[in-house]
DNA sequence: CCTAAACATTTTAGACTTAAAACATCTCGA
DNA sequence: TCGAGATGTTTTAAGTCTAAAATGTTTAGG
């Protein structure tokens, strides 16, 4: 290996065109995916995505979340889970209630009425989303899944990176 | 094939959680992504990312586009980008005339101003996704790009089949 | 030529979103 | 126990986003 090629990594840009190809493409899926989920729960059930989103979280945990653990698994800001749930206690579907034994904490649920409706967009939703993903063959699901996986853990990575 | 295994496709519900599990990683994936170029155009530009990707449009079509061209470019709303279009023209980024064969029509191209900051924008925004992608060996990134383009037109047929 | 339909854009009303600052509460060590 | 820092939530200001209605312009068929 000669000089100039092992410092050609080093001081000339290299070309990162595929995966900015790959990036945009992913963005595209996401887009487009998002854009047809959000759709049909406007038709359907006259929902917005993000409701749904808040409300699949909290299917999953009978015993309620705190702000900030929703916070977390949606990526979303703290305001913004404020907001979100602000509006599902008026419309009926969250209960909210300070916890116990710390009162900066707040714990939400899912009321009655809002795991019912829930579970009817939840049921609908699946077969959306096997609609939508319908081309693709089982080795296809395994191997995006992989490739996704070590792609998120490669982006986790460099998040990490930037924030030390 | 009996009787009963032929109906069961069509009458009872199937199990569709592994595409369900792909979707949700999927968007974790580039909500991670997303929100990580978000945090650095904003530290290290003070740039909001819709308008990095407006100009980023911009900039591969040195003879400008149309409102029209840009939203359906983006897969967002023409409301939207009128805002978006109007505080880019506000800092100078952008420049907007009225076509001279179709007074209907907004032509928006980047001003001298908006291709120069958007080119050094540009060029580390490279190195990020190259950073963010590390992980991913060239064939991934090659295996990644076809399973994603099989998912985008099995999306893009879902919604035409909704749409119909 | 006229006008109905198509098309491009803007406006409107409301929701979502963020970052940062403000506020409230808790924890822990001196 | 007292106060400093950590933690959880809300508020604020500004921007992004959508769907739907309104506005202005063009195009085509009669």
């Amino acid at each position: 290996m000669t000089l100039d090629s092992e410092t050609k990594a080093v001081e000339l840009p290299e070309d990162h065109a595929d995966e900015l190809r790959l990036w945009l493409r992913l963005l595209t899926c996401t887009t487009l995916i998002e854009g047809e989920i959000r759709s049909r729960l406007r038709e359907r059930f006259d929902v917005t995505l993000p409701r749904f989103d808040l409300m699949a979280q909290l299917d999953k945990a009978p015993d309620g979340m705190t702000l900030s653990d929703v916070s977390k698994r949606m990526m979303v800001s703290n305001g913004n889970v404020t907001g979100l749930v602000e509006r599902l206690v008026e419309s009926g579907h969250l209960d909210r209630r300070t916890s116990d034994t710390d009162r900066r904490v707040q714990v939400i649920r899912l009321t009655k009425l809002g795991r019912a409706e829930f579970r009817k967009m939840a049921a609908e939703h699946e077969t959306w989303i096997a609609d939508i993903f319908g081309d693709l063959t089982e080795k296809d699901v395994r191997e995006l899944m992989r490739l996704l996986a070590k792609t998120k853990g490669s982006a986790q990575k460099a998040v990490q990176r930037r924030q030390d």
